[in-house]
This record gives structure tokens, C-alpha cells and sequence, in this order.
DNA sequence: GGTAAACGCAACGCTACGTTTCGGAGTGTG
DNA sequence: CACACTCCGAAACGTAGCGTTGCGTTTACC
């Protein structure tokens, strides 16, 4: 019964929280005014600031807010397919919904405000990565990756190229984006089937 | 006998883009306010506008005018060494140079405006991806390189995972980076030795 | 030395942030 | 039902910064 009768601050919040949202999708930060939120939700000003102590606060519970959405855990046949599916679901977010002008949005931030940086990494650079790691360790037991793999500079490679589309290229973010990118690092993951690289401990 | 005697417009000219510079490089385009370029570079604001039409044509061109500098090229013995002077060439001015936070404050402005975005990519992204193209088809020729290399992925998979380090996961660009993301990659890129290639369309 | 272009200075209108004040509407309680 | 308490809405304010204007002054060049 947590849905009873949603009272006035309730209301107000919801309100403000997805005018923010709305303009934040065009625009970005550069075009959300603390007005225009008070004018799209029919809310006072001031009822914003009782609640956020700056524009920026808004914007960020916002994002924070999206941004947990970005992990979702696959559970898949074999390794390929599993980081194919984990990729591209980040492909599929940052390319169809909000996630992609919001993070564009959220960049210089990270950059300027070293507590919401922390924050990001907690909740979405650190999910990823273990969840990378979760994904090969996986396949190392089923033997298709090596033991010795860098889990980090995975993630880095994996996720840096969807990333660099939709921040620096310009190039679209579509389906076989995730296929291509995992096809092309998976090569360096694979286990030696001969030779090639350094020492490699026997196949457990 | 061009170094003879700068005018006053080439003084206050140098004197507004160095004072952009400086003021960029602490706080991004957010802390810049043309107020502070003035009071910076001992100019006037007008005359400031008499130069650029809004705070962010200034931004712009303090940041094409550093960013021509990124694309340098070396000549080495092999593919692997010149991937990695390549990739390092671009992890040390990100890492040590203004270039690391003007290029974190640029990605929203990229988001936004389209001529801005238009011209970046003609000016960096398009050149880097070139160098790749030239680098990787010496390494064809010499039969270090498989001949059917996706060459755009190759340029996204390298410099994608230095730009997610700069802006999402705020690891440090070290000097050993551009080693270990060219040696993940170069797996995919070698001409099969025997044969044992995992799942990979014969061609098209 | 004179003239035209470029600069410096001060003030202005404008937008938007964030604050304050006050009156009124919503909410809970005896 | 009445009362009190909390929260909201409306309006005005001070401040910062953008971009503009007018005018006097400096500089460059003939």
C-alpha cells in the first residue's frame, strides 16, 4: 500500500523532477533554467529551492537517477554473446534514450566537481567493470578466455569505443556496433591456442 | 623579418587567447566569463567583442586553434611501435596539457552545435583516423596486418578507451597506457598465423 | 601633423540564479 | 468543526554575466 493518495509535496517533486528531465533531453544543461522548470511544472520557484540548494543539484539527482539504469547483467551461453548482450545494451541506452545528451551533459561536470566524479564511478564505472570481470572469470572457467586477461583495460576498450561515438565521432550507435567491438578485442582475450604470447599456465 | 614590431590589435589579441587559454584550463568554459578574459589580458570587453561575436566563438578558437596540434606522426619500424607512439602522442597532450580539461568542457559544446561538431571531426577525428588507415596499411604491406581490417573500429577502439580514462573513469593517463591498449588490440589486427580464428564472417 | 581605425571606459538592458517576504492553501488534530 | 502547523505560490529583490551602445582617447599610417 505504498500508493495511498500522493500528497502535495509529493506531487510538487514529481512534478519538478520530470520537467527537469524533459528539459534536459533538449538542450542539456546549457538550456535548463530553474524558470523554466518552476513555469513547465506548475510549481513556485521556491519550492525547487526547498528542496535542491542549486540548479546543479537538480540536474544531478536527475542524472543519478537515469544513470542506474545503464547496468544490466546478461546470463548467457558463451562469453561472446554475454558481453555482446552487455555492450550493447549501453549502445541501446546512450543511443535511443536521454542517457545520451545527458551524458554529454554530465562530462565538464565530472570533470570540475570531484565529489559528483566519486559518485559516478561508485554507481556506474565500477558496476561496469565488475560486471566485465564477472563475465570473464566466467569464461575463463569454461576455459574460452585466458587466465592472465587485463579485466580493466577490457572494460576501457569495450566501453571507450561506444563512448567515443557518441561523444567525439559523431558516428551512429547502432545494433552490430556492440558485435563489431567485442569481435575485435576478443582476439586478445582468447586463450593462446598454440603460441604467440608469453608463458601461459596449463589449461586448468 | 616577421617578428618586428606587434601592433597594439596583435597585443591585445595575443593577450585575449592567452588569457582564454589560461582560464580555460582551470574551470572550463563554466569558470570562463569574458569579464575575467578582459580584467586577464588587461582588455577591454569590447574589444573582446569586436573580435568574436559571443564567449563561446572565443572558447572555439582557442580550442580548434590547440587542438590542430594533436595529430602528430611518426616513422617507425613496425606497426606496433608507430601504434604506439601514435596513441601515445595523443594520451600525453590529453594527460599533461591544457588539452585534457578544454577537450572535457568541449564534448557539450559538440552535443549542441552542429558546425562546431562538423568542423572537429574534419580537423581531428578525421585526420587520426586517417593516420590509422596509413599506419595499419604499411603494417598490410608488410605482412604484419591482416588485409580485411576494420579500420574505423581500430581508430574507435584505440583512442575510445584513452578518452573514457579522460572522461568517465578518471584513471590516469600514464605512459604505459598507449603500450597496453595497442597490445589488446593488435590480436584482432595480426594476419592469422595458422588458422584458429574464432567466429568471424569469412568476408563479404 | 592630420586622419581614420582601433581601443578603453562607463553605462545600459537583459536573462537567469538564488533569496526573501508574506499571504494563502493544504493537512492533521482535539 | 475549528484550530494550528506546515508547506506552497506569488512577487520582488540583489547579484552576476552576456552582449550592446556611445563617446572620448590612443595608436598607426600617410
Amino acid at each position: 500500500m505504498t500508493s495511498a493518495a500522493p500528497s502535495r509535496s509529493q506531487r510538487a517533486e514529481a512534478a519538478i523532477l520530470s520537467a527537469t528531465r524533459e528539459l534536459l533531453a533538449r538542450g542539456g544543461v546549457r538550456e535548463l533554467t530553474v524558470e523554466g522548470v518552476a513555469a513547465r511544472s506548475g510549481v513556485a520557484k521556491t519550492t525547487i529551492y526547498r528542496r535542491w540548494r542549486s540548479k546543479d543539484e537538480l540536474a544531478l539527482a536527475v542524472v543519478i537517477d537515469m544513470v542506474q539504469t545503464v547496468v544490466a547483467v546478461p546470463e548467457l551461453a558463451d562469453t561472446r554473446s554475454e558481453l555482446i548482450a552487455f555492450v550493447g545494451g549501453a549502445v541501446r541506452v546512450l543511443g535511443k534514450t536521454l542517457m545520451g545528451p545527458v551524458m554529454q551533459g554530465l562530462v565538464p561536470e565530472l570533470a570540475t566537481d570531484s565529489e559528483l566524479a566519486r559518485s559516478f564511478r561508485d554507481r556506474v564505472v565500477v558496476l561496469r567493470l565488475h560486471e566485465v570481470e564477472r563475465l570473464l572469470r566466467r569464461g575463463i572457467e569454461r576455459g574460452e578466455i585466458r587466465a592472465d586477461v587485463d579485466v580493466g583495460l577490457t572494460h576501457e576498450l569495450l566501453f571507450g569505443a561506444v563512448y567515443y561515438r557518441l561523444f567525439l565521432s559523431g558516428q551512429p550507435l547502432d545494433r552490430k556496433l556492440a558485435e563489431r567491438i567485442v569481435d575485435a578485442v576478443l582476439p586478445g582475450l582468447r586463450k593462446p591456442p598454440g603460441r604467440t604470447r608469453g608463458a601461459q599456465q596449463p589449461s586448468a
